[in-house]
DNA sequence: GTCTATACAATGATAGAC
DNA sequence: GTCTATCATTGTATAGAC
């Protein structure tokens, strides 16, 4: 044992959570949240490049993960079977407790416009990782970029799913439904053209 | 003709471009290019809600035009010319002039985190606007979301090439070409699996 | 190697005068 | 619509403490 509380990022995250909760994101200084967190502003600095990264921790990871999801896939594997090895490793890289941790952030970011843009930033940066790892599998650029959406759609909106439920589901398994959902809704509207307003599962 | 000169948004457009691409955009205050417009901090404030959003002034429209865009679709438009459309309507929105501001702010984009992060979150915005429009015009949610994610896709690489080209091509041109060449790659991606790694079209 | 104290520049908000 | 002035907060930089 140090001379130090050991974890000072995780304090940092958790009483960010409790603050933001109480007071909102905006109304709350990184003094307060350090200080709560038993620590001063500028440790809170030291340990992340700014406000919202607290929230954010751990995600720089993920460009990784997908990457080596991709690129360990196996010789033979096609465009599809790529992007599902990537999505996979992003989805078996989370652990249980960041459903909660989920839940906590969620109504943050739907209040604050300054968390959105760094969420959005994040999607970005992940998609564009995916985008290369695909292409570097030989996967053709357009090919590549527009499967890249698809997974990455897939995962948010299926990690979104996983952490409104209450069940103890692994996230690959909500986020691989989703993906097949999504491909399969594609292929149909991409496909032979189909009128709309018309139940196409009675023809 | 008031007391002041006209056009500050304007003003402060181009003074932020001509002194970014002197010092960076980091390195520039919004005290300088206030005063280079002529103008005073606090008046810069008041006509942008930050200093980011000087370079991406008028954008807020485009969420209102790619919804009327898909609205005004015929009655009969499949999912596919409903995004047409949409994608259309965005690119007949921009102005000539926009290439030449386009071409200044890229590599101004490329050097700062933080401009790529309003980047990412326009994108998102437009994007979620696309998915509304058409899930309005009767697209299943996921059919529209995957759809809007190859829409949003095609308008920014097509931008991009757009504000690259020196030839005065229509937006639209450009952006119909990708629009189409993405969604042929994507169809054979999804469609009947292929291994990679050959010329698909030598057989 | 992690923490703290202090000082500092810049953003962006606010109040009131012209 | 613009200006002056003041202000809190973010985030940086530096120096040193344990």
């Amino acid at each position: 044992m140090g001379r130090w509380e050991p974890d000072a990022r995780g304090r940092l995250l958790h009483a960010a959570l409790d603050l933001f909760a109480d007071q909102g994101y905006e109304a709350t200084t990184a003094a307060q949240i350090a200080a709560h967190a038993g620590l001063t502003k500028t440790t809170l600095f030291r340990h992340f490049a700014d406000k919202r990264e607290i929230l954010f921790q751990g995600q720089p990871a993920l460009v990784s993960v997908v990457a080596s999801g991709v690129a360990s896939a196996p010789e033979e594997a096609t465009a599809t079977e790529l992007l599902r090895a990537g999505v996979r490793a992003l989805c078996e890289w989370h652990v249980p407790e960041q459903q909660e941790i989920g839940r906590r952030i969620r109504p943050l970011v739907d209040l604050s416009p300054e968390l959105q843009e760094r969420t959005a930033f994040k999607r970005s940066v992940l998609a564009a990782a995916l985008v290369e790892a695909l292409h570097e599998r030989r996967v053709e650029r357009r090919a590549a970029a527009a499967l890249s959406d698809v997974g990455i759609r897939a995962y948010y909106d299926g990690f979104a799913a996983w952490t409104d439920a209450r069940r103890d589901e692994p996230l690959w398994d909500v986020v691989s439904e989703e993906l097949i959902a999504i491909e399969v809704a594609l292929r149909s509207a991409l496909g032979a053209p189909q009128r709309l307003g018309q139940d196409a599962a009675t023809r």
